[in-house]
DNA sequence: GCAAAAGTGTTTACAGTACACCCATGG
DNA sequence: CCATGGGTGTACTGTAAACACTTTTGC
């Protein structure tokens, strides 16, 4: 039986497949003193339906009906960190008919990644409260909603793309140590390299670059400053280049 | 601007945020002599919106309001081939505003995998027509919608699984000669194996058992049958092993 | 001169790749 | 006996992994 063709083209009353909504929901990724954290707003208080009160969930909000999903995404990170050029990419979509006690909700997960530095949070635009957590604390949390089970399979999907894809770099500064991209890598996939390996693995990739200058300020030997060059990067990829971490 | 939260708790109209329909589209795929192919419906004709007509287009529906995405992608299956037990994956969701000609309709995208010897095309229960297509002919064809576009999506989501996870089998009959698996994953990855390498890898894995048997019947040495055996892979899994072809 | 982190090379083992011939069966 | 696809081994190459000490700076 098709339904939607039905509806869209008979009389009968199909406003009951109307009866859902759906909303994309973010987990923004930051990386902050060699730590990878996700951003999570605290429900409250004078805004919001009075369910999941002061628990911890995800940035999210329902899509306009003139806006394309990754538009509603990229909205809801604007609105709350402010910062615009961001990496943002699709997870998947999550639709248990329970999973929201109010109403038929579908939500369509996304992660991105934001240089922490850059970013001021922004409460009163947005939510109540905000903060930064790491992936560890977020585990001891009960999230609202399904947003526990929704952070370890986005943070799967990061696992996962980190291997396959160069995006570690958009949550650094534009200029990094190699100690801090391994440090960044080890808190992505939860285990350490091994340094030696790590930094010949990386500069064999030949798509960072090293800037020739260093860091300042520091009470030990200051390391070399790096950046990811993009062009090289595509230059690889084109001539058949695929980057394995 | 928490639209959701408003939406569920104020007075307001927000009846415009439930104008928007959403679906499921699945891309079937089946394995037959040497060909990957995939499942499409040809717009019709009695029972449809007479948009796209006679164009192939991918078996959908809409989401039943008190039905799991999931489910409801395995209905879209089940209704159009009457096979069950089906391996099925979500891809992602296309929502893209003006996908849909007659109104916003958000489509979630599954692929499944089926052992099309099995299989039976059910023309008169879901569409008018049915038929097996390879990649390469879908690739010269104009489908409905924005399939053309889904459907490289999701031989993409294909290729990429189909590295890490022992996927392959669920195309193939029980039993299945080496070569026939071999000619399966060339068709999947759109490139030649070389035949000892591709036995010495498959076989070292060690979760494909020899049964001991041959095929009969025909006009060559008779190859030797193999079967999958999901309780070793996930012994192995469970040991910290790492598919990769 | 000491604390703290940066930086660097070599060896070993394993996996990927390339490659060509004999074998078993049906007709 | 011929046509067809099935089945096998070896040498080479490159990458992954393991491992410890010296260097540079600030204080």
């Amino acid at each position: 039986m098709k339904l939607l063709e039905k509806m869209l083209s008979a009389s009968s009353d199909f406003s009951e497949y109307f009866a859902t909504a759906f909303s994309v929901d973010n987990i923004i990724f930051g990386f902050d003193e060699a730590d990878l954290k996700i951003l999570l707003i605290r429900r409250g208080l004078e805004r919001q339906t009075p369910i999941y009160q002061h628990m911890w969930a995800l940035p999210g909000d329902l899509v306009h009906p003139t806006e394309d999903l990754d538009t509603a995404a990229y909205r809801v990170l604007e609105e709350l960190t402010g910062v615009k050029n961001v990496y943002l990419e699709q997870v998947k979509a999550f639709g248990a008919v329970k999973r929201h006690p109010v109403g038929r909700v579908i939500t369509i997960l996304y992660f991105s990644l934001v240089k922490i530095s850059r970013y001021e949070v922004m409460p009163n635009s947005f939510a109540d409260e905000a903060q930064w957590h790491t992936i560890g604390s977020i585990r001891q949390l009960a999230l609202a909603f399904d947003h526990n089970d929704i952070v370890e399979t986005g943070f799967n999907a990061l696992k996962q793309r980190v291997r396959v894809a160069p995006i570690g770099f958009e949550l650094l500064p534009p200029k990094f140590t190699l100690t801090e991209l391994q440090q960044l890598y080890e808190a992505i996939l939860e285990r350490t390299l091994e340094k030696r390996n790590f930094r010949k693995k990386i500069l064999s990739m030949d798509f960072i670059v090293d800037l020739n200058e260093s860091q300042e300020g520091v009470a030990h030997r200051p390391a070399r400053l790096y950046e990811f060059n993009q062009a090289k990067y595509e230059k690889l990829v084109a001539n058949g280049f695929n980057f394995e971490i």
